[in-house]
DNA sequence: TCCCAGGCAGGGC
DNA sequence: GCCCTGCATGGG
């Protein structure tokens, strides 16, 4: 089963997720650092607490007290390290390209790439969602779900490279379908593959297991 | 009570 | 290179 056969089921199935949603790139790339390891629902309280004190914007939040941002975005765990992470981030966006993305994401996407990763607190799938759906660059973020879902379809290549490799190579390089596929994959992790039990009871994924002939 | 949530960094080996 | 652990809160 190959995987744009795959986002069309799921499209149609769970309609379209509209991800990332976020008012500004800057939200979503701040949006991707409290997300970690964390239910996107507290972290959106967070968003939404940052949001209040004009706090989402790189020069503000690289200028703000770290203990207020601690306590703003404490709903979405790992606060401390969380806080340290988006407001050290701010500030190497203002100092570095004086608060612009535009600038920082004016290079090839393997140079930004790097560059993000250079960064504290930005690993693989992090920066992958921001190439995607902040800097709008052709990047599939591969989280626990794709892994997950992937395990359920047998796909072999579970490390993050050869997966996003099997990605790369099997759908259309095309934006919107990146991101509604990562969205809608999701989706159907969340909802239908927890880790446990094993068996999966969504229709759907069982019948991308077992294809009918 | 236990497990999990849209990971990452640092250490050991 | 891979594997383990700390990081922290909230919901089911």
């Amino acid at each position: 089963m190959k995987p744009l056969h795959i986002y069309y089921k799921l499209l149609r199935h769970f309609g379209k997720q509209y991800w990332w949603p976020a008012e500004t790139r800057f939200e979503v790339i701040i949006g991707a650092f409290l997300t970690q390891q964390t239910n996107w629902k507290n972290a959106e309280i967070s968003i939404e607490n940052l949001k209040h004190k004009n706090l989402l914007d790189p020069n503000s939040l690289s200028t703000s007290n770290r203990d207020q941002v601690e306590i703003l975005i404490k709903k979405s765990g790992f606060y401390r390290q969380k806080a340290k992470r988006i407001i050290k981030f701010s500030q190497y966006l203002v100092n570095k390209y004086g608060g612009s993305l535009d600038k920082l994401f004016c290079g090839s996407k393997e140079n930004i790439r790097k560059e993000l990763l250079s960064l504290e607190g930005i690993g693989p799938e992090t920066a992958d969602s921001i190439l995607l759906y902040a800097a709008d660059k052709l990047s599939f973020p591969i989280d626990s779900y794709t892994i997950r879902v992937c395990e359920r379809l047998g796909i072999r290549e579970l490390q993050y490279k050869k997966l996003g490799e099997f990605f790369k190579n099997n759908i259309p390089r095309d934006l919107e379908i990146y991101k509604e596929l990562h969205a809608l994959i999701d989706m159907l992790g969340k909802n239908y593959c927890k880790k446990k039990p094993l068996c999966c009871r969504c229709p759907l994924i069982n019948e991308c297991i077992y294809p009918k002939k």
